[in-house]
DNA sequence: CCAAAAGTGTTCTTACTACACCCATGG
DNA sequence: CCATGGGTGTAGTAAGAACACTTTTGG
């Protein structure tokens, strides 16, 4: 916070990137938007755009996201994930991104961005397979992204950020395994779920949309942290396991 | 990343703040400056500035290590930490902050920068009890910095980065009683320590500077991660307790 | 000898794993 | 009735907590 000679502080462009990620169709997806200007024309990335000067960075994240989405207020979670600033990152000036990391439900399709071209839910698998398919540096942001979520998930309720306000264990639990890629023990997750105080509140309501007997509804409960934390399997090479139920 | 209209890229200035934590004199202390220019004239901030527009910005943060500490290639750790980029933190302009997170042992006593008027080690619990005591958003920093030391060290060898490069594991567990404040049992924290494959790695040598039978002179071991990780206990209140065999 | 710190062994307890088993619904 | 998933019980195991005890130095 020294050297307050002009010269000394050049100027940078600013700009929010987010890693939007929710799961659907049994995949964890994250939102992309097709360039529809240079450099990268045509090409995938991330949804973004340029901290305005009047705008804090979390302000600048919620307003992309609202213009990528069509949400005004989405339900899910929002944290800055890191800063990107490595001089060519982008070719056309110094610019400092600070991504951003939202984890959503299952939203309606989003609604194409005012300068995004096309704005769609992608596969995180399939991003992840080729590090040149997304725009800039915007792989590594990805990469950072999910890994910050898998990790989350194990100590804290972010899970409940993917489902619905109110969730079945069942549905839970499938959260984990796709965006863990492993599969879990039906009767010991739900022990460990319900069994934690705080983690999950009742509803007293009950679904049968899965099938079988009907199961009890929950919603997030109040603590903001998993004591233990639920322990990741190895990921021992297994592709991720299909439900049956699978819709 | 969209919006290319020039209007639409504001100048921002960007900086580097450094959360530079120590454990020296059975105390976790940071480094800070004493601020010799408005605003906050006279008062202590974390050190940093601001990033030039040829360099990276992990470049720019071990510049300004560098230059803080006057070391040219400190042993220890560096990583990002977040950004801080709220409208109003800087009086003067828009400044997006990029903080960083410097793990160090215990140095030498810090050779003034060039623009700071003074740099010194302080305790990091007097520094965090008055919010006031540095300047602009500087206390929220140095809280997430200390945080994230706190927690890097359950399932990370970081801990090690505060210790000289051998070292017994009689210190190590120093640093953990320290940082946290808390008690461990040395026995158990022995046993968890050497039964880790890979976490230090014998150096062969041994020492008797703690008083007593020797001791096993340890490095860093290779495993970037330790699992199951070190648990920390509940912080009950109780005081950090003293080493008899303090320095 | 004693004090002090290093290091090992043993018991108790917690919490996870694996899996048998029963429950409640729809078709 | 049967299929399907919901949910409980229980035995085995991994690892931390607590603490008795032996080892090796300095004074």
């Amino acid at each position: 916070m020294q050297g307050h000679d002009p010269a000394a502080r050049p100027p940078f462009a600013v700009t929010v990137d987010l890693v939007v990620l929710t799961v659907r169709r049994e995949e964890m997806c994250a939102l992309v938007v097709r360039r529809g200007s240079p450099p990268f024309c045509g090409r995938q990335a991330l949804p973004g755009g340029f901290v305005r000067v009047d705008e804090d960075l979390e302000t600048a994240a919620k307003r992309e996201l609202r213009e990528e989405t069509g949400l005004a207020d989405f339900p899910g979670h929002l944290e800055q994930l890191a800063s990107y600033g490595d001089r060519h990152r982008d070719p056309r000036m110094r610019v400092v991104s600070v991504a951003h990391l939202v984890l959503a439900p299952d939203l309606p399709d989003p609604r194409p961005g005012s300068d995004a071209a096309e704005a769609c839910w992608a596969p995180v698998s399939t991003l992840l397979d080729d590090p040149q398919r997304l725009a800039f540096d915007h792989h590594r942001i990805l990469v950072d992204g999910v890994e910050r979520a898998r990790a989350k998930l194990e100590y804290s309720p972010l899970a409940t950020a993917f489902c619905p306000a109110e969730f079945t264990v069942h549905e839970l639990r499938r959260v984990y395994e796709i965006v863990w890629g492993v599969a879990l023990d039906p009767r010991n997750f739900h022990r460990k779920v319900t069994g934690t105080p705080g983690f999950l509140a009742r509803t007293g309501r009950t679904t049968t949309r899965g099938g079988g007997r009907p199961a009890q509804l929950y919603r997030r409960g109040e603590v903001p942290l998993l004591n233990p934390p639920m322990l990741r399997p190895d990921r021992a090479g297994q592709p991720v396991p299909a439900d049956p139920a699978a819709r």
